[in-house]
DNA sequence: CGTGGTCTTGACCATTTGGTCAAAAAGAAA
DNA sequence: TTTCTTTTTGACCAAATGGTCAAGACCACG
């Protein structure tokens, strides 16, 4: 096993400046698109003293995607059996719109991922995130059973909220051009989703 | 303006085979990431033999984005004033839902394309795509004027049909992970997209 | 046929890019 | 200061890649 070592300061430091660097050129360029001359210079380091603190391009890159896995999925964690589920729900929609907002880029490299076929997170999709989603879709379920919910299928469901709330991170371009440059596009999106999901989930 | 000297059967059988090897490369491995090596082999061309059709890497994939924009619209464009509101825009998802299922490889290419920015189709965006969706957005609230639809927000709610119907060809690897492999994303998000829609558009 | 245009390709080239290395420049510890 | 470790970098390298070119193969048609 990874003996992991203590980082010293100046490691911590320079490793959060590559991954941000990375992050943001990652997810502007994508993967083969970001070169580390580029990353480098987002950095503010040398190349040779960016690959002191990573061993390769590709490490950087799963590095990025493995601590994303985790935040993205915190959302769907709070979701709570014991809470009121119609307001549970919504109250999960408003912080994955939040997340759009907030981190806009950590949700296109994760988009981009997707799309070329994770081909470098197979393994978290088909073992945590399967499993968490099982576990939330039965807590739907039951709550559906107990005719606290419109019966409408509970991975659908979920899928629907990731869908409509990340479009507005992953597409900001696309929605911007439409909305021309006067509107707020994710302010009107929590208003609109609100909508939708009482008007969906209402038993 | 460019006259456009008829091509021979051989160009056309050939532009088109290398469009459809460029299609299949570049919605897998991104721009930057398909090599015209690959494209070639993938058309059963020499190198040399695909660069005398395009000039170049980049004027293929602009070529494959132009062809598709227009096709990519043409869901939209059929949505008829004439009809019956909820319906027309039921079939509207359903037509979108069939081009996930008959075109993911496009849906794909055009999804990786405005993650990043959209930087080689900037203009059929503010240009093409916002009168389209502008003029059909006053459809809708017209309807809703007319009260025979809820007053959603008509851009959002184009907004939310575009990410919930290519949702599931864009993120295809993600859906299959968390479904397994047992069930058929499609034919399920057809019951569950006509479902969220009818309660969503009833007045 | 032959001839003029179309199509195809092997060899080649310049640039980009991921990654290495040895040696210099900081730090830390004594 | 001295010494030992950690950081930093300029110079390089090999492979990959977009693109060129001249010459040959193929083809239509008078």
């Amino acid at each position: 096993m990874a003996t992991t070592k203590p980082l010293t300061r100046i490691q911590e430091k320079n490793r959060a400046l590559v991954l941000d660097a990375a992050l943001e050129v990652f997810s502007r360029e994508g993967f083969r698109g970001a070169t580390l001359d580029a990353i480098a210079r987002e950095a503010g380091l040398s190349k040779p003293n960016l690959l002191y603190y990573f061993p390769s391009k590709e490490e950087i890159h799963i590095t990025l995607l493995e601590g994303l896995v985790d935040t993205w999925l915190d959302p769907l964690r709070a979701l709570d059996e014991d809470g009121d589920p119609q307001e549970e729900l919504r109250a999960y929609v408003r912080r994955k719109l939040q997340m759009s907002r907030d981190f806009p880029r950590e949700s296109r490299l994760f988009a981009q991922e997707i799309v070329q076929g994770a081909p470098r997170i197979e393994r978290g999709l088909s073992t945590d995130l399967k499993t968490l989603v099982d576990a939330k879709a039965s807590v739907i379920a039951r709550w559906q059973k107990a005719g606290r919910l419109a019966p409408v299928d509970p991975h659908h469901l979920i899928f629907s909220i990731w869908s409509l709330t990340q479009h507005y991170a992953d597409f900001e371009v696309q929605v911007r051009a439409v909305l021309g440059p006067d509107r707020d596009p994710l302010t009107e999106a929590e208003a609109f989703l609100d909508t939708l999901f009482t008007r969906l989930l209402a038993p």
